[in-house]
DNA sequence: TTCTTACGTCTACAATGTATAGAACCATCA
DNA sequence: TGATGGTTCTATACATTGTAGACGTAAGAA
């Protein structure tokens, strides 16, 4: 087990992290859209969800059809403790080169 | 061009923000080893390096002899301003994700 | 009963991550 | 001065992750 995410992989997890009780494909897409103006398919998502869930940092349930239109059921992703521990354990190290390097911060 | 990096490609540039002057195979190898606590062969670090450095994201020139044992000829790294663009890029879209993440980020 | 909309799944290929082997230098010492 | 061995970079190949596209499923609307 290699413990560190993909760069997209860390993407998506954030995302979940941030749609909470509605991560569910299409609402992710959407949000990685807008966060991070990435236009990707929908089967490029799904691939990577999948592998995630593979690797234990990704749970999943089927919602219940809904009242909208058509559709599929939902499929509902909720991060492992894996993950949580994973990422935090990414951006600690992010943020200590950072720290240590001499960037300069000035955004603009 | 994508504009983003891999997520080894991210750590090697922070690494080299970091080395300063001192940006040469080995030392960021040994750098990332303490760092992140990766092993990783110095091969393995030089093709993501002339990687990068095809991107546009580095830029090299090799040193001079010194007066130590054997050795070929370093080859230090600097970042191009492209690459600190889209660390920063990076930095900031996760540090947004993560703001409005309901992550816990209790560290142990 | 066929459209249209909203989803998920499958399969394949491109880009990134990583190892191993080997070549280039150079300092010593026989 | 030529063999030896420590450092570093280069070439090549393969594993993992990133991504698209086509397809299957479901249900309300026409």
């Amino acid at each position: 087990m290699k413990g560190y995410l993909g760069e997209f992989e860390e993407l998506v997890l954030l995302t979940v992290a941030n749609l909470g009780n509605e991560a569910y494909g299409v609402a992710i897409l959407e949000h990685i859209a807008e966060s991070a103006g990435r236009k990707l398919s929908l089967g490029a998502l799904h691939s990577t969800l999948a592998r995630l869930e593979e690797k234990g940092f990704l749970g999943s349930y089927l919602g219940q059809p809904t009242a909208t239109r058509g559709g599929r059921r939902k499929r509902h992703f909720v991060l492992t403790s894996e993950a949580v521990a994973a990422l935090n354990k990414m951006k600690l190290l992010r943020d200590r080169l950072w720290h240590g390097s001499k960037i300069n911060l000035s955004l603009k």
